[in-house]
DNA sequence: TTGACTTATCCGCCTATGCGGATATGAACA
DNA sequence: TGTTCATATCCGCATAGGCGGATAAGTCAA
């Protein structure tokens, strides 16, 4: 592991709306439509930034059907997952993520059944 | 804990500079010429990325005589203490940290006796 | 192949940040 | 008080990065 490759690991965390979206996907994978409810901010400011997570590897991403599924990767360098098992504990205890994760299971239960994991 | 402030804190993190001051103060306080020599890199670079790290909250200084002096925080909140401890394991590891050691401890063994710490 | 839907990328805009030389500030000492 | 040394801040410049509306690309079903 380079130093640039290590800061540009931690530049990911450095923004508060990456930092939400790590926290929301302690929950498993979601697909940018979840995320976008959950945050509520626009679809692009979503995408956006799950395309810097996935630069830095910090997620992956699994087409299913129409949908995009994203997930925390579990085979990361010793650094990373040592911080990604601090961001599980630490994060969910912010109060933006306590709101975060409320939208999202409210959101879970009004989910159209047409819509993706359905 | 915000998480504008936790972003904040882990921003200070995303530059190699900065990791390179965080691992060099491993070492116990730094003086900001002791840096400079160890990082081969501007006085002025030096004094703002410390600048950034004492914003952030992960250096305080202390002035000695003509001499200020960088040291690791020790009383953070949990998520940055537990960073801290990964960043000082891991840091290490890194080649340029170890050509930064290499040097900074070549530069000790000739320091001028009327220098800082001596 | 058309239409509906989901996501990615483009765009212009604005702010943030890194750089290093130059300069200002502050401390020590003659 | 004037000089020297260490450090902080200023400056202009260049690049990076965030934003959200608009548009492109990909998928599926009729």
């Amino acid at each position: 592991m380079t130093m640039e490759r290590t800061a540009e690991t931690l530049k990911a965390l450095s923004d508060p709306t990456r930092l939400r979206i790590v926290s929301l996907l302690r929950h498993g994978e979601l697909c940018v439509c979840d995320l976008k409810e959950a945050l509520q901010i626009p679809q692009s400011t979503v995408s956006r930034h799950l395309a810097c997570l996935k630069n830095a590897g910090w997620v992956k991403a699994r087409r299913s059907g129409k949908w995009m599924h994203y997930l925390l990767l579990e085979e990361v360098p010793p650094l990373q997952s040592r911080m990604a098992e601090i961001l599980k504990e630490e994060l969910p205890l912010i109060a933006v993520c306590q709101e975060d994760d409320r939208r999202y299971f409210a959101y879970l239960a009004v989910k159209p059944s047409q819509s993706c994991d359905r």
